[in-house]
DNA sequence: GTTCTTGTATTTGGATGCATTTGTACTCGC
DNA sequence: GCGAGTACAAATGCATCCAAATACAAGAAC
Protein backbone atom coordinates (compact mmCIF):
# COMPACT_ATOMS: atom_id res chain seq x y z
CA UNK A 1 0.00 0.00 0.00
CA UNK A 2 1.38 3.29 -1.05
CA UNK A 3 0.04 5.95 1.65
CA UNK A 4 2.57 8.70 0.18
CA UNK A 5 -0.10 11.19 0.06
CA UNK A 6 0.07 15.55 -0.57
CA UNK A 7 1.87 17.43 2.43
CA UNK A 8 -1.00 19.10 3.72
CA UNK A 9 -2.80 16.00 4.35
CA UNK A 10 -0.44 15.23 7.03
CA UNK A 11 -1.20 15.59 10.45
CA UNK A 12 -0.05 18.58 12.26
CA UNK A 13 1.85 17.23 15.39
CA UNK A 14 3.55 19.83 17.18
CA UNK A 15 5.49 19.49 20.78
CA UNK A 16 3.50 20.08 23.91
CA UNK A 17 6.37 23.26 24.26
CA UNK A 18 5.62 24.66 20.90
CA UNK A 19 1.44 24.17 21.64
CA UNK A 20 1.35 25.55 25.23
CA UNK A 21 4.01 28.60 23.71
CA UNK A 22 1.43 28.88 21.25
CA UNK A 23 -1.55 28.91 23.95
CA UNK A 24 0.12 31.91 25.80
CA UNK A 25 1.23 33.92 23.21
CA UNK A 26 -2.33 33.88 22.00
CA UNK A 27 -3.44 34.73 25.06
CA UNK A 28 -1.27 37.68 26.46
CA UNK A 29 -1.84 39.19 22.75
CA UNK A 30 -5.58 39.19 23.43
CA UNK A 31 -5.20 40.25 27.10
CA UNK A 32 -6.55 37.12 28.06
CA UNK A 33 -3.86 37.36 30.30
CA UNK A 34 -3.87 40.97 31.66
CA UNK A 35 -0.52 42.48 31.93
CA UNK A 36 1.39 42.40 34.95
CA UNK A 37 0.07 39.03 35.57
CA UNK A 38 2.26 36.42 37.13
CA UNK A 39 2.74 33.48 35.17
CA UNK A 40 2.75 30.66 37.45
CA UNK A 41 3.83 27.45 35.95
CA UNK A 42 1.45 25.31 38.52
CA UNK A 43 -1.43 26.75 37.30
CA UNK A 44 -0.86 26.32 33.70
CA UNK A 45 0.15 23.36 33.95
CA UNK A 46 -2.58 21.82 35.02
CA UNK A 47 -4.90 24.62 32.64
CA UNK A 48 -3.65 22.81 29.63
CA UNK A 49 -3.36 19.01 31.49
CA UNK A 50 0.79 18.62 31.11
CA UNK A 51 3.24 19.11 33.40
CA UNK A 52 5.48 21.65 34.16
CA UNK A 53 8.66 20.59 31.93
CA UNK A 54 6.77 21.73 28.39
CA UNK A 55 5.43 25.04 30.26
CA UNK A 56 8.97 26.11 31.88
CA UNK A 57 10.50 26.01 28.07
CA UNK A 58 7.24 27.57 26.63
CA UNK A 59 8.18 30.73 29.31
CA UNK A 60 11.85 30.59 28.28
CA UNK A 61 10.44 31.01 24.63
CA UNK A 62 8.51 33.60 25.41
CA UNK A 63 10.95 35.55 27.24
CA UNK A 64 13.16 35.43 24.35
CA UNK A 65 10.85 36.63 22.29
CA UNK A 66 10.29 39.62 24.28
CA UNK A 67 6.48 39.00 25.33
CA UNK A 68 7.05 38.04 29.13
CA UNK A 69 9.54 39.24 31.80
CA UNK A 70 11.96 36.06 33.85
CA UNK A 71 12.94 36.89 36.91
CA UNK A 72 15.22 34.24 38.52
CA UNK A 73 13.38 32.09 41.21
CA UNK A 74 10.42 34.42 40.85
CA UNK A 75 8.46 33.35 37.88
CA UNK A 76 7.51 35.38 34.71
CA UNK A 77 5.06 38.23 34.58
CA UNK A 78 3.75 39.95 31.56
CA UNK A 79 5.19 43.38 31.75
CA UNK A 80 3.63 46.95 31.37
CA UNK A 81 5.33 48.82 28.52
CA UNK A 82 5.90 52.55 29.33
CA UNK A 83 5.01 54.87 26.77
CA UNK A 84 8.76 54.65 25.72
CA UNK A 85 8.51 51.36 24.97
CA UNK A 86 5.55 51.86 22.72
CA UNK A 87 7.68 54.60 21.16
CA UNK A 88 10.41 52.20 20.82
CA UNK A 89 8.55 48.93 19.24
CA UNK A 90 6.60 51.28 16.83
CA UNK A 91 10.22 52.88 15.68
CA UNK A 92 11.69 49.15 15.43
CA UNK A 93 8.42 48.50 12.87
CA UNK A 94 8.56 52.02 11.66
CA UNK A 95 12.38 51.20 10.38
CA UNK A 96 11.86 47.02 9.15
CA UNK A 97 8.65 47.29 7.58
CA UNK A 98 8.80 49.35 4.62
CA UNK A 99 12.25 47.49 3.84
CA UNK A 100 10.86 44.33 3.95
CA UNK A 101 7.60 45.73 1.80
CA UNK A 102 9.98 46.83 -0.47
CA UNK A 103 11.63 43.57 -1.37
CA UNK A 104 7.86 42.04 -1.05
CA UNK A 105 5.80 44.14 -3.76
CA UNK A 106 7.65 43.13 -7.06
CA UNK A 107 6.81 39.73 -6.35
CA UNK A 108 3.22 39.99 -5.24
CA UNK A 109 0.99 37.96 -6.93
CA UNK A 110 -2.70 39.11 -7.87
CA UNK A 111 -3.76 36.41 -6.14
CA UNK A 112 -2.10 38.22 -2.99
CA UNK A 113 -3.72 41.28 -3.55
CA UNK A 114 -6.75 40.14 -3.63
CA UNK A 115 -6.49 37.89 -0.58
CA UNK A 116 -5.19 41.45 1.17
CA UNK A 117 -8.22 42.94 0.26
CA UNK A 118 -10.51 40.41 1.33
CA UNK A 119 -8.83 40.93 4.89
CA UNK A 120 -9.65 44.28 4.82
CA UNK A 121 -13.66 43.67 3.55
CA UNK A 122 -13.45 40.97 6.66
CA UNK A 123 -12.21 44.02 8.92
CA UNK A 124 -14.52 45.67 8.10
CA UNK A 125 -17.32 43.80 8.79
CA UNK A 126 -15.84 42.56 12.09
CA UNK A 127 -15.84 46.18 13.06
CA UNK A 128 -19.62 45.82 13.76
CA UNK A 129 -19.66 43.05 16.30
CA UNK A 130 -18.98 43.66 19.71
CA UNK A 131 -15.99 41.64 20.21
CA UNK A 132 -14.19 43.87 16.92
CA UNK A 133 -11.39 44.80 19.33
CA UNK A 134 -10.21 41.40 19.69
CA UNK A 135 -10.22 40.12 15.79
CA UNK A 136 -8.75 43.58 14.56
CA UNK A 137 -5.66 42.40 15.83
CA UNK A 138 -5.20 39.05 13.76
CA UNK A 139 -6.45 40.91 10.66
CA UNK A 140 -4.81 43.34 10.99
CA UNK A 141 -1.28 41.17 11.19
CA UNK A 142 -3.20 38.89 8.58
CA UNK A 143 -3.11 42.14 6.33
CA UNK A 144 0.44 43.24 7.10
CA UNK A 145 2.30 40.14 7.07
CA UNK A 146 0.09 39.22 3.81
CA UNK A 147 1.92 42.36 2.41
CA UNK A 148 5.37 41.36 3.13
CA UNK A 149 5.24 37.69 2.52
CA UNK A 150 6.41 37.74 -0.86
CA UNK A 151 10.11 39.19 0.70
CA UNK A 152 11.45 36.03 1.99
CA UNK A 153 13.38 37.85 4.22
CA UNK A 154 12.87 35.29 7.27
CA UNK A 155 14.78 36.81 9.79
CA UNK A 156 13.10 40.31 8.94
CA UNK A 157 9.70 38.79 9.66
CA UNK A 158 11.12 37.34 13.10
CA UNK A 159 11.50 40.23 14.30
CA UNK A 160 8.51 42.34 12.91
CA UNK A 161 6.31 39.52 14.35
CA UNK A 162 7.98 39.39 17.69
CA UNK A 163 7.89 42.76 17.50
CA UNK A 164 4.12 43.35 16.66
CA UNK A 165 2.83 40.58 19.29
CA UNK A 166 4.71 42.54 22.12
CA UNK A 167 2.60 45.86 21.14
CA UNK A 168 -0.44 44.11 19.84
CA UNK A 169 -2.20 44.98 23.06
CA UNK A 170 -1.73 48.93 22.70
CA UNK A 171 -2.19 48.69 19.22
CA UNK A 172 -6.29 47.90 19.66
CA UNK A 173 -6.08 50.59 22.89
CA UNK A 174 -5.15 53.42 20.24
CA UNK A 175 -7.88 52.21 18.09
CA UNK A 176 -10.10 52.29 20.75
CA UNK A 177 -8.90 55.44 22.90
CA UNK A 178 -8.18 57.67 19.86
CA UNK A 179 -10.82 56.64 17.26
CA UNK A 180 -8.12 55.33 15.25
CA UNK A 181 -10.20 52.62 13.29
CA UNK A 182 -10.98 54.66 10.50
CA UNK A 183 -8.09 56.35 9.70
CA UNK A 184 -5.88 52.85 9.80
CA UNK A 185 -8.71 51.46 7.25
CA UNK A 186 -8.60 54.51 5.06
CA UNK A 187 -4.91 54.01 5.50
CA UNK A 188 -4.42 50.19 4.81
CA UNK A 189 -6.37 50.86 1.59
CA UNK A 190 -4.01 53.24 0.48
CA UNK A 191 -1.09 51.03 1.17
CA UNK A 192 -2.98 48.41 -1.12
CA UNK A 193 -3.70 50.70 -3.86
CA UNK A 194 -0.07 51.45 -4.13
CA UNK A 195 1.06 48.03 -3.93
CA UNK A 196 -1.29 47.08 -6.79
CA UNK A 197 -0.11 49.89 -9.17
CA UNK A 198 3.94 48.08 -8.16
CA UNK A 199 4.48 52.01 -6.35
CA UNK A 200 7.27 50.79 -4.12
CA UNK A 201 8.40 54.51 -2.79
CA UNK A 202 4.75 55.09 -2.17
CA UNK A 203 3.84 52.72 -0.63
CA UNK A 204 6.80 52.31 1.86
CA UNK A 205 6.56 55.74 2.58
CA UNK A 206 2.93 55.43 3.08
CA UNK A 207 3.47 52.54 5.47
CA UNK A 208 5.97 54.33 7.56
CA UNK A 209 4.20 57.03 8.03
CA UNK A 210 0.64 54.79 8.58
CA UNK A 211 3.41 53.01 11.40
CA UNK A 212 4.95 56.07 12.88
CA UNK A 213 1.18 58.00 13.38
CA UNK A 214 -0.38 54.61 14.67
CA UNK A 215 2.86 55.18 17.26
CA UNK A 216 2.71 58.36 18.57
CA UNK A 217 -0.97 59.05 18.85
CA UNK A 218 -0.84 55.77 20.88
CA UNK A 219 2.14 57.01 22.89
CA UNK A 220 0.35 60.48 23.78
CA UNK A 221 -3.30 58.47 24.58
CA UNK A 222 -1.13 56.08 27.12
CA UNK A 223 0.72 59.39 28.60
CA UNK A 224 -3.10 61.40 29.06
CA UNK A 225 -3.93 57.99 30.74
CA UNK A 226 -1.11 57.50 33.20
CA UNK A 227 -1.26 61.68 33.96
CA UNK A 228 -5.31 61.16 34.92
CA UNK A 229 -4.47 58.51 36.80
CA UNK B 1 29.05 36.69 61.92
CA UNK B 2 27.98 39.50 59.43
CA UNK B 3 28.37 38.44 56.14
CA UNK B 4 27.08 41.66 54.49
CA UNK B 5 29.08 42.89 52.10
CA UNK B 6 29.15 45.28 49.18
CA UNK B 7 27.32 44.18 46.47
CA UNK B 8 30.14 43.62 43.88
CA UNK B 9 31.20 40.53 46.05
CA UNK B 10 27.94 39.12 45.80
CA UNK B 11 28.40 35.57 44.70
CA UNK B 12 26.48 35.57 41.08
CA UNK B 13 24.43 33.29 40.91
CA UNK B 14 22.16 32.35 37.94
CA UNK B 15 20.29 29.57 36.67
CA UNK B 16 22.14 26.25 35.16
CA UNK B 17 19.58 27.18 32.37
CA UNK B 18 21.27 30.81 32.10
CA UNK B 19 24.72 29.63 32.47
CA UNK B 20 24.59 26.73 29.92
CA UNK B 21 22.78 29.84 27.25
CA UNK B 22 25.83 32.05 28.00
CA UNK B 23 28.31 28.87 27.44
CA UNK B 24 26.46 28.03 24.31
CA UNK B 25 26.04 31.30 23.14
CA UNK B 26 30.00 31.78 23.25
CA UNK B 27 30.71 28.60 21.67
CA UNK B 28 28.37 29.35 18.97
CA UNK B 29 29.80 32.71 18.43
CA UNK B 30 33.30 31.99 18.79
CA UNK B 31 33.09 29.07 16.44
CA UNK B 32 34.42 26.28 19.06
CA UNK B 33 31.60 24.94 17.55
CA UNK B 34 30.72 25.17 13.65
CA UNK B 35 28.42 26.14 12.02
CA UNK B 36 26.54 22.87 10.95
CA UNK B 37 27.56 21.18 13.87
CA UNK B 38 24.33 19.20 16.21
CA UNK B 39 23.94 19.89 19.78
CA UNK B 40 23.36 16.92 21.31
CA UNK B 41 21.25 17.53 24.50
CA UNK B 42 23.07 14.62 26.35
CA UNK B 43 26.86 15.26 25.53
CA UNK B 44 26.32 18.81 26.79
CA UNK B 45 24.96 17.80 29.79
CA UNK B 46 27.93 15.74 30.66
CA UNK B 47 30.09 18.57 29.27
CA UNK B 48 28.32 20.55 31.66
CA UNK B 49 28.04 18.30 34.51
CA UNK B 50 23.98 18.87 34.41
CA UNK B 51 21.08 17.13 33.97
CA UNK B 52 19.35 17.33 30.58
CA UNK B 53 16.33 19.64 31.58
CA UNK B 54 18.75 23.25 31.87
CA UNK B 55 20.26 22.06 28.38
CA UNK B 56 17.27 22.14 26.60
CA UNK B 57 15.74 25.10 28.35
CA UNK B 58 18.74 26.69 26.92
CA UNK B 59 18.30 25.25 23.83
CA UNK B 60 14.97 26.80 23.57
CA UNK B 61 16.24 30.11 24.51
CA UNK B 62 18.94 30.19 21.55
CA UNK B 63 16.34 29.04 19.02
CA UNK B 64 14.16 31.97 20.21
CA UNK B 65 17.34 34.27 19.34
CA UNK B 66 17.82 32.98 16.37
CA UNK B 67 21.34 31.28 17.09
CA UNK B 68 20.58 27.69 16.40
CA UNK B 69 17.32 26.14 14.45
CA UNK B 70 15.44 23.42 16.42
CA UNK B 71 14.06 20.74 14.21
CA UNK B 72 10.88 18.40 16.29
CA UNK B 73 12.06 15.27 17.45
CA UNK B 74 15.80 15.89 15.45
CA UNK B 75 17.59 18.19 17.79
CA UNK B 76 19.22 21.73 17.46
CA UNK B 77 22.06 22.54 14.68
CA UNK B 78 24.13 25.82 14.37
CA UNK B 79 22.84 26.63 10.80
CA UNK B 80 24.52 27.79 7.54
CA UNK B 81 23.77 30.69 6.79
CA UNK B 82 23.40 32.03 2.78
CA UNK B 83 24.57 35.28 1.30
CA UNK B 84 21.11 36.60 1.61
CA UNK B 85 20.86 35.61 5.20
CA UNK B 86 24.12 37.31 5.71
CA UNK B 87 22.48 40.34 3.54
CA UNK B 88 19.32 40.85 5.83
CA UNK B 89 21.03 40.47 8.60
CA UNK B 90 23.19 43.61 8.16
CA UNK B 91 20.75 45.47 6.52
CA UNK B 92 18.82 45.09 10.19
CA UNK B 93 21.64 46.32 11.70
CA UNK B 94 22.47 49.37 8.99
CA UNK B 95 18.29 50.22 9.74
CA UNK B 96 18.33 49.69 13.40
CA UNK B 97 21.81 50.89 14.91
CA UNK B 98 22.09 54.12 13.28
CA UNK B 99 19.05 55.01 15.01
CA UNK B 100 20.21 53.91 18.69
CA UNK B 101 23.00 55.91 18.30
CA UNK B 102 21.44 59.01 17.53
CA UNK B 103 19.48 58.89 20.95
CA UNK B 104 22.35 57.75 22.61
CA UNK B 105 25.03 60.42 21.49
CA UNK B 106 23.93 63.14 23.53
CA UNK B 107 23.92 61.37 26.53
CA UNK B 108 27.50 59.85 25.83
CA UNK B 109 29.66 60.99 28.60
CA UNK B 110 33.52 61.73 28.48
CA UNK B 111 34.10 58.57 30.69
CA UNK B 112 31.94 56.74 27.74
CA UNK B 113 34.51 58.12 25.07
CA UNK B 114 37.63 57.28 26.50
CA UNK B 115 36.25 54.06 27.35
CA UNK B 116 35.23 53.66 23.54
CA UNK B 117 39.02 54.38 22.57
CA UNK B 118 40.30 52.39 25.41
CA UNK B 119 38.83 49.47 23.58
CA UNK B 120 39.95 50.56 19.58
CA UNK B 121 43.49 50.72 20.91
CA UNK B 122 43.39 47.29 22.98
CA UNK B 123 41.59 46.07 19.29
CA UNK B 124 45.07 47.61 17.42
CA UNK B 125 47.27 45.57 20.38
CA UNK B 126 44.83 42.40 20.13
CA UNK B 127 45.97 42.28 15.83
CA UNK B 128 49.00 41.45 16.96
CA UNK B 129 48.16 38.43 18.68
CA UNK B 130 47.83 35.13 16.79
CA UNK B 131 44.55 34.71 17.79
CA UNK B 132 43.01 37.96 17.30
CA UNK B 133 39.99 36.65 15.12
CA UNK B 134 38.58 35.84 18.12
CA UNK B 135 39.27 38.41 20.63
CA UNK B 136 38.20 41.00 17.88
CA UNK B 137 34.68 40.00 17.60
CA UNK B 138 34.18 40.81 21.63
CA UNK B 139 35.69 44.45 21.23
CA UNK B 140 33.88 45.15 18.38
CA UNK B 141 30.86 44.14 20.03
CA UNK B 142 32.05 45.89 22.86
CA UNK B 143 32.93 49.66 21.18
CA UNK B 144 29.43 49.58 19.18
CA UNK B 145 27.18 48.70 22.65
CA UNK B 146 29.22 51.12 23.97
CA UNK B 147 28.27 53.91 21.81
CA UNK B 148 25.09 52.88 21.77
CA UNK B 149 24.67 52.36 25.72
CA UNK B 150 23.00 55.58 27.00
CA UNK B 151 20.68 55.45 24.43
CA UNK B 152 18.81 53.16 26.82
CA UNK B 153 16.39 51.93 24.31
CA UNK B 154 16.20 47.86 25.32
CA UNK B 155 13.64 46.96 22.90
CA UNK B 156 16.44 48.48 20.27
CA UNK B 157 19.38 46.57 22.02
CA UNK B 158 18.21 43.69 22.63
CA UNK B 159 17.20 43.05 18.91
CA UNK B 160 20.76 44.66 17.64
CA UNK B 161 22.42 42.19 20.44
CA UNK B 162 20.82 39.15 18.65
CA UNK B 163 21.59 40.10 15.60
CA UNK B 164 24.82 40.88 15.96
CA UNK B 165 25.30 37.52 17.21
CA UNK B 166 24.49 35.46 14.40
CA UNK B 167 26.29 37.21 12.45
CA UNK B 168 29.21 37.11 14.09
CA UNK B 169 30.94 34.47 13.05
CA UNK B 170 30.93 35.95 9.36
CA UNK B 171 32.04 39.34 10.41
CA UNK B 172 35.34 37.61 11.12
CA UNK B 173 34.94 36.03 8.45
CA UNK B 174 35.09 39.33 6.23
CA UNK B 175 37.56 40.62 8.05
CA UNK B 176 39.61 38.02 6.98
CA UNK B 177 38.73 36.90 3.86
CA UNK B 178 38.48 40.19 2.92
CA UNK B 179 41.20 42.35 4.59
CA UNK B 180 38.81 44.58 5.68
CA UNK B 181 40.24 45.29 9.10
CA UNK B 182 41.98 48.18 8.55
CA UNK B 183 39.56 50.03 6.71
CA UNK B 184 37.03 48.80 9.40
CA UNK B 185 39.59 50.13 12.05
CA UNK B 186 39.63 53.46 10.61
CA UNK B 187 36.31 53.98 10.53
CA UNK B 188 35.45 53.24 14.22
CA UNK B 189 37.62 56.34 15.12
CA UNK B 190 36.01 58.36 12.47
CA UNK B 191 32.87 57.09 13.93
CA UNK B 192 33.90 58.20 17.71
CA UNK B 193 35.37 60.90 16.34
CA UNK B 194 31.60 62.35 15.11
CA UNK B 195 30.28 61.15 18.51
CA UNK B 196 32.95 63.16 21.05
CA UNK B 197 32.45 66.02 18.39
CA UNK B 198 28.57 65.91 19.29
CA UNK B 199 27.96 65.61 14.99
CA UNK B 200 24.71 62.87 15.24
CA UNK B 201 23.99 62.99 11.76
CA UNK B 202 27.41 62.09 10.26
CA UNK B 203 28.05 59.69 12.87
CA UNK B 204 24.36 58.06 11.93
CA UNK B 205 25.16 58.32 8.30
CA UNK B 206 29.38 56.98 8.37
CA UNK B 207 27.84 54.40 10.82
CA UNK B 208 25.42 53.12 8.39
CA UNK B 209 27.85 53.26 5.46
CA UNK B 210 29.94 51.06 7.74
CA UNK B 211 27.69 48.36 8.60
CA UNK B 212 26.36 47.92 4.97
CA UNK B 213 30.01 47.89 3.25
CA UNK B 214 30.92 45.23 5.73
CA UNK B 215 28.09 43.55 4.49
CA UNK B 216 28.31 44.09 1.40
CA UNK B 217 31.52 42.97 0.74
CA UNK B 218 31.19 39.71 3.04
CA UNK B 219 28.15 38.89 0.90
CA UNK B 220 30.49 38.84 -2.03
CA UNK B 221 33.50 37.29 -0.27
CA UNK B 222 30.73 34.24 0.69
CA UNK B 223 29.11 34.14 -2.91
CA UNK B 224 32.96 33.67 -4.53
CA UNK B 225 33.81 30.84 -1.69
CA UNK B 226 30.54 28.94 -2.96
CA UNK B 227 31.25 29.47 -6.32
CA UNK B 228 34.98 27.90 -6.11
CA UNK B 229 33.57 24.82 -4.44
C1' DG C 1 22.58 -6.25 -6.80
C1' DT C 2 18.78 -3.30 -5.38
C1' DT C 3 14.97 -2.24 -2.59
C1' DC C 4 11.93 -2.77 1.01
C1' DT C 5 11.19 -4.38 5.59
C1' DT C 6 12.07 -5.02 10.32
C1' DG C 7 14.46 -4.78 14.56
C1' DT C 8 17.58 -2.27 17.54
C1' DA C 9 20.10 1.58 19.28
C1' DT C 10 20.20 6.39 19.91
C1' DT C 11 18.06 10.68 20.75
C1' DT C 12 14.55 13.75 21.93
C1' DG C 13 10.09 14.65 24.59
C1' DG C 14 7.54 14.52 28.91
C1' DA C 15 6.12 13.28 33.82
C1' DT C 16 7.11 12.75 38.54
C1' DG C 17 9.61 13.74 42.71
C1' DC C 18 12.88 16.21 45.52
C1' DA C 19 15.83 20.31 46.82
C1' DT C 20 16.24 25.23 47.08
C1' DT C 21 14.56 29.66 47.24
C1' DT C 22 11.15 33.11 48.17
C1' DG C 23 6.99 35.04 50.29
C1' DT C 24 4.14 35.42 54.40
C1' DA C 25 2.13 35.25 58.66
C1' DC C 26 2.77 34.35 63.26
C1' DT C 27 5.14 34.84 67.56
C1' DC C 28 8.29 36.70 70.69
C1' DG C 29 10.50 40.52 72.75
C1' DC C 30 10.44 45.29 73.81
C1' DG D 1 1.49 48.72 69.48
C1' DC D 2 5.74 47.89 66.68
C1' DG D 3 9.76 45.65 64.78
C1' DA D 4 12.73 41.58 64.29
C1' DG D 5 13.22 36.84 63.97
C1' DT D 6 11.31 32.42 62.74
C1' DA D 7 8.53 28.78 61.08
C1' DC D 8 5.47 27.44 57.53
C1' DA D 9 3.62 27.57 52.83
C1' DA D 10 4.15 28.10 48.00
C1' DA D 11 6.65 28.48 43.87
C1' DT D 12 10.71 27.76 41.14
C1' DG D 13 14.90 24.92 39.78
C1' DC D 14 16.86 20.64 38.82
C1' DA D 15 17.57 15.54 38.47
C1' DT D 16 15.99 10.96 37.56
C1' DC D 17 13.02 7.85 35.22
C1' DC D 18 9.97 6.55 31.42
C1' DA D 19 7.79 7.04 26.73
C1' DA D 20 7.86 8.26 21.92
C1' DA D 21 10.16 9.22 17.78
C1' DT D 22 13.99 8.87 14.70
C1' DA D 23 18.24 6.93 12.62
C1' DC D 24 20.80 3.10 11.46
C1' DA D 25 21.81 -1.51 10.16
C1' DA D 26 21.05 -6.13 9.14
C1' DG D 27 18.35 -9.27 6.62
C1' DA D 28 14.58 -10.82 3.42
C1' DA D 29 12.18 -10.44 -0.99
C1' DC D 30 12.47 -9.46 -5.74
Amino acid sequence: MNLSTAPESAIPRQSLTSAVADKLREEIIRGTIPEGAQLRQDAIAIQYQVSRIPVREALRQLDAEGLITIVPNRGAIVPALSPTDIEELFTIRALLEPEILKHSIPRLTENDLEEAAVVLRRYETELQHEDHLFSWGRLNWQFHSLLYSRAERPHFMNIIRNVNNSGERYTRLQLYLTHGIARANQEHHEILEFCRQRDIAGACKLLRQHIQHAGQSLKEALQQRRASD
